[in-house]
DNA sequence: GTTAGGG
DNA sequence: CCCTAAC
């Protein structure tokens, strides 16, 4: 039969933007919504889900009307870089960045300490906990939430890790209004002004918060290198407030290359809001993103697998994300029905995630109006206000920068035979699949993983005297379904089975032929005709072992990843027994044509009931086939060639394999019930090509 | 450890 | 793919 020849790319990450190269040498600034019809592959999705992801978190924002003055208007850079990887695979790397810093700043919001009032917590969104890191660009305000919503976005998400990078830093105290220095001139008065327009109220208004809830808009994850954004600390995470922006106000950037170095992309997970301090961090951060593996499961025909990073293995895994996962991919935003430790965080206005906030210079944090009302609007109990003021009139800010977010390495297979469509679709569904779901900021200092949510940066060691190089960010999974150490008294963990959790998936879409698969290194291979699968199988197997090996070691699953190493860590030993007890489910991994040939043509040898044979004869090499596998795979190929065609799903098995398998089948029934027809079958002709091999072995 | 079959 | 009974 003939196998399509597949062509395998590795993304090291994904360029957002697609602006055109003269374009971004101008420095002009794309609408975003052009930029969305040009038919992009999302970067527009993408940056819509990275920055919802970052400002929103629906379900921690239930009501905030505040939102980011107008004059945060930001606008999205982006930077299309293109990488040769070690491996020879061409990468696309996606970035997106904040022209102006001056425009969109991401700041870090200090983190409001929180009281250890289980109580307390309770009520807040999980992801409150701490300072959230608010990031919103009211440049993506508006479109976001339908944007994201048409995005699918996903639930699962995998986890990124960044690194922060000081950037200029800009110190400035609670008081002072914490103008950025705008690294690029890129900006136009005009757009300036247009940024100037919009005012809290009016983008309230525009995002009424029962659309938020109606909507159900999941925050977009984000992503975007170089974005910088600024949200006003104030911000709640409401995402349709973040996104109250107008989409004229949209605008992307090409920027040059200039700061190409930023090769980061991180997300901000929302899920952890920040209680955003009216106050500006001092300092300007950049983060890095590290681009880690991720892995993605194979979902239908395509197989997105991303490597993982280690720092991910942090343990972001789950089982249950896997089995969430097929259900995690609608896309309509589903509310999150779950919420860790109360549902009440979804309902709770006060909620507000800020991670990092965006200060205008004015908002600074210093903004009475955005202040009070973000204290109104998180209905932050007095006392927490108290000691957040305290906090904040005698702390310094740090600010913080994003300058990009790097998309987890994938690697895609992908037949030469796909259209550019098709190629477009899986990738993006990767993309989406990984930032589906919402993702959680993890703060690592100097390596380490900061637990504590509640301690303050001065506390933990994040201060403006620090560098910032020691200060990195990754992305983890949605907190909601993981996210214990919030609640120091409570048990975390209970994951709730009968909670639909946000799963990831990384399906290709089921519609593409294309098969995604991984293996940066292999060169597109063709089924032997041997009953090996020969290159085929090793580079397949080679990489799903790296997977594997990856995801048990790291404990962090492609998908979604039910909590991190440090929640298990403090996880009550019985459930850890328990959670471990459960062994991971195996990665989906579709049998490719050239495997179902190479087990057809060893089955037509060796005969069914013989699966350890059939194995070791045409699947050794495939490490992660086992018999028990092969023997399944038989099973559902029988199934498959007695139904008919319009039945079938799945990439399509050629018919000429699965009369192979028909005869197969009956030839070796025969077999069995009846030794001595063999002679009778072989004669027939229409299994003797097949089966010739049989027949030697027989009849020699 | 394999096989076979249901889930 | 998982789980299990049966061998």
């Amino acid at each position: 039969m003939v196998l399509q020849k597949r062509l395998d790319c590795g993304f090291s990450g994904y360029q957002v933007p697609a602006i055109p190269r003269a374009t971004r040498s101008a420095r002009k600034r794309v609408p975003f919504r052009k930029r969305v019809e040009g038919n992009q592959i999302s970067a527009f999705d993408l940056l819509a889900a990275v920055a919802g992801k970052l400002l929103l978190d629906k379900e921690s924002a239930p009501a905030t009307n505040n939102t980011r003055s107008a004059e945060d208007q930001c606008a999205v850079e982006t930077n299309t870089l293109k990488e040769e990887s070690e491996d020879g695979y061409q990468s696309l790397k996606l970035e997106t960045s904040n022209q102006d810093s001056a425009n969109a700043e991401f700041f870090a919001s200090e983190l409001v300490p929180q009281t250890s009032d289980p109580n307390y917590s309770s009520k807040q969104s999980p992801s409150l906990r701490n300072g959230a890191l608010v990031a919103t660009s009211d440049c993506l305000e508006r479109f976001d939430a339908q944007k994201l919503m048409n995005g699918k976005i996903k639930n699962e998400i995998g986890g990124l890790a960044c690194n922060v990078e000081t950037g200029p830093s800009v110190c400035g105290t609670s008081g002072d209004g914490i103008k950025t220095v705008s690294e690029n001139k890129l900006l136009t008065d005009e757009e300036l002004d247009r940024t100037g327009k919009a005012s809290i109220g009016e983008v309230a208004d525009k995002c009424p918060l029962e659309d938020a809830v109606v909507l159900d808009v999941k925050p977009p994850a984000l992503v975007s290198s170089d974005t910088s954004i600024k949200v006003p600390s104030c911000v709640d995470h409401n995402p349709l407030v973040s996104f109250s922006a107008k989409q004229d106000d949209v605008n992307i950037v090409s920027r040059d290359d200039e700061e190409k170095s930023s090769g980061c992309t991180h997300p901000s997970p929302l899920r952890e809001p920040f209680r955003s301090t009216p106050h500006i961090g001092d300092r300007r951060i950049r983060k890095i993103l590290a681009s880690k593996y991720w892995k993605v499961g194979p979902r239908s025909k395509n197989v997105l697998y991303s490597k993982y990073d280690e720092n991910m293995k942090s343990g972001y895994c789950s089982r249950s994300a896997y089995k969430h996962s097929r259900s995690g991919r609608n896309y309509p935003f589903k509310k999150r029905k779950f919420f860790y430790c109360s549902s009440e965080s979804n309902s709770d206005g006060g909620t507000s995630n800020d991670g990092i906030s965006d200060s205008t210079e004015n908002n600074n944090g210093n903004n009475p109006i955005l202040y009070s009302k973000m204290h109104r609007v998180t209905g932050e109990s007095s006392s927490l206000a108290d000691q957040h003021k305290s906090f904040n009139s005698r702390d310094s800010h740090v600010k913080l920068r994003i300058k990009s977010f790097r998309v987890p390495e994938l690697f895609i297979e992908i037949p030469e035979s796909a259209t550019v469509g098709s190629l477009k679709r899986t990738v993006m569904e990767a993309v989406t699949d990984i930032f589906g779901d919402g993702l959680c900021v993890g703060v690592l200092l100097q390596g380490k993983k900061v637990k504590d949510d509640n301690k303050t940066l001065l506390q933990t060691g994040i201060s403006c005297d620090n560098q910032m190089d020691a200060l990195g960010f990754s992305l983890e999974p949605n907190p909601s379904h993981t996210t214990p150490s919030l609640f120091p008294g409570g048990s975390p963990l209970k994951i709730p089975r009968d909670t639909p959790l946000p799963l990831a998936r990384y399906a290709a879409n089921p519609g593409l032929v294309n098969q995604v698969t991984c293996d940066p290194s292999l060169e597109p291979h063709m089924p032997n005709s041997g009953n090996y699968i020969e290159s085929n199988n090793n580079c397949a197997s080679s990489l799903i072992d790296m997977f594997d090996k990856s995801t048990t070691e790291s404990t962090a699953l492609i998908a979604v990843p039910a909590m991190s190493i440090e929640t298990l860590a403090v996880v009550p030993a019985h459930q850890k027994s328990k959670q471990s007890d459960v062994a991971q489910r195996r990665i989906r991994r579709p049998f490719s044509i050239s495997e179902v040939e190479a087990l057809v043509q060893a089955v037509e040898k060796l005969g069914t009931g013989r699966w350890r044979d059939v194995k070791l004869r045409a699947f050794d090499n495939a490490k992660h086939r086992t018999y028990v596998d092969l023997k399944d795979k038989w099973k559902t190929l029988l199934h498959t060639a007695r139904i008919s065609p319009q039945q079938r799903r799945g990439e399509p098995v050629p018919q000429e394999l699965l009369d192979r398998v028909l005869n197969a089948h009956t030839y070796w029934s025969q077999q069995q019930q009846s030794p001595e027809s063999c002679l009778l079958y072989h004669n027939s002709t229409v299994i003797a090509s097949s089966l010739h091999d049989v027949d030697e072995k027989i009849l020699g």
